[in-house]
DNA sequence: TGACATTGGTGACGAATTGTTACTAATTCG
DNA sequence: CGAATTAGTAACAATTCGTCACCAATGTCA
């Protein structure tokens, strides 16, 4: 054992084809939305992600940036590599190696060119296997991140009110939150700050108006969780 | 801006030279241990990561098992991606792209290779700076998801004290816990059970020994948590 | 043999956190 | 004006969490 020889691993780099895709997201009506393209009609699948490979000396999220920038007219807020993937499954490219990167959007920033559109993550249309994969992969790490960084505050604008930070967060979790207590949690937090203004939409009472503003936060010390495992 | 031309996208993949960087973390004596091979001597540093191209037609973490196997003489237990990086610091091999995966192996399986050997996280020699920043990502990775997964049970034998499995947290999370406290949320969790055996090392009682056996549990659908942003 | 050191394991209490109810506030609609 | 609607909070009860204190089972050594 302790002389197997080196030279069963003689490492060597080895050229393969790689693409980046991108799972842009962004809160739609009652719904968190992916930004799909319109294949070309030679394609087995008449929809596809976003996707491109990066450039050389470009750096993976600055391909995911400059391909959201294209489809929808906005760099993104946030980026969170989801996975990569070098199985067997159809690339609508014939990628061997996907890079799957789930770019955040706020609400109502950008605009889809022609050939894209945005479609809710529960009802997509046909898309290649690899990048069937890719969204699931973006979802399930977009809602485990979820208390584990600013995540949801990267889906709303600069300003929003805490009933649309609520919202979000319902959207992310896939269910409904206590008001009383996510207000109170959120203020424990130091997280956010009020502003000056105020928001008003119709029927009810105007809503004031808060922005991301973290404050250094003792750290607190917790004991540790296993009530939060995923598998 | 609707009908801005699809052509400013027409994706396609271009090739690249890969690699996946394996970070192979195991408890030692008091400190989280990472398993670096000694490098040939005309390279800039003496020591790296274990690294390879995958072969044609291998997935990534089996790629990653594989390095393992060579270098270590055992399969790890479990896997997590750490990040692609395509940043422009240096690799052992000039990979344009590494994918970073950490390899958890539990204390006493396998025996390095004569030319690998363990070195506390605290204190690695000097390596290309792609691997650093891939260690770097992988500690952050694990420490961040050590509640989320159970990582901490794969850094043990299938068999373990109570005692072992607090000590592996308390290496992953840098900080002594409660004993009464990890206890108690440990029993409400039902990740463990008891065996009909008893360990004992010396001096002092017997400790039971409990295998990880997670029951399927009732969601307890607990509230958002603010407090445990790490950006 | 018996005190003591050492490690394992748990009951119980007070403090802190969390879930919930119920209320008040500010606005639009008719 | 009153009803409807949305925002925001006080306060109480239930639960969880941190801690202390203790008991249990072993080895060590006078």
């Amino acid at each position: 054992m302790r002389d197997r020889p080196l030279v069963l691993l003689k490492p060597a780099v080895r050229r393969t084809t790689l693409a980046v895709d991108v799972v842009v997201l962004s809160p739609r009506v009652d719904a968190l939305a992916v930004l799909l393209v319109r294949a070309p009609s030679s394609a087995r699948e008449r929809w596809s992600l976003p996707w491109d490979a990066p450039q050389a000396g470009e750096g993976l999220e600055d391909a995911a940036a400059r391909i959201t920038r294209v489809v929808l007219g906005a760099a993104p807020a946030f980026f969170e590599q989801v996975g990569t993937l070098s199985d067997g499954r159809r690339h609508p490219g014939d990628a061997e190696v996907s890079v799957g990167i789930a770019a955040l959007s706020p609400a109502g920033v950008g605009q889809p060119i022609m050939d894209a559109e945005w479609f809710p993550l529960a009802s997509l249309p046909a898309i290649a296997p690899r990048h069937r994969t890719i969204v699931d992969h973006a979802a399930a790490v977009v809602r485990q991140r979820v208390d584990q960084s600013p995540l949801a505050f990267r889906l709303l604008p600069p300003a929003f009110t805490l009933s649309d930070l609520q919202g979000v967060y319902e959207l992310l979790l896939g269910r409904r939150l206590h008001k009383a207590s996510f207000r109170r949690a959120l203020q424990a937090s130091y997280l956010v700050e009020p502003m000056d203004e105020w928001h008003s939409e119709g029927r009810g009472r105007p809503a004031q108006l808060f922005r991301y503003a973290p404050k250094k936060r003792r750290g607190v010390r917790r004991g540790v969780r296993f009530d939060l495992f995923t598998e």
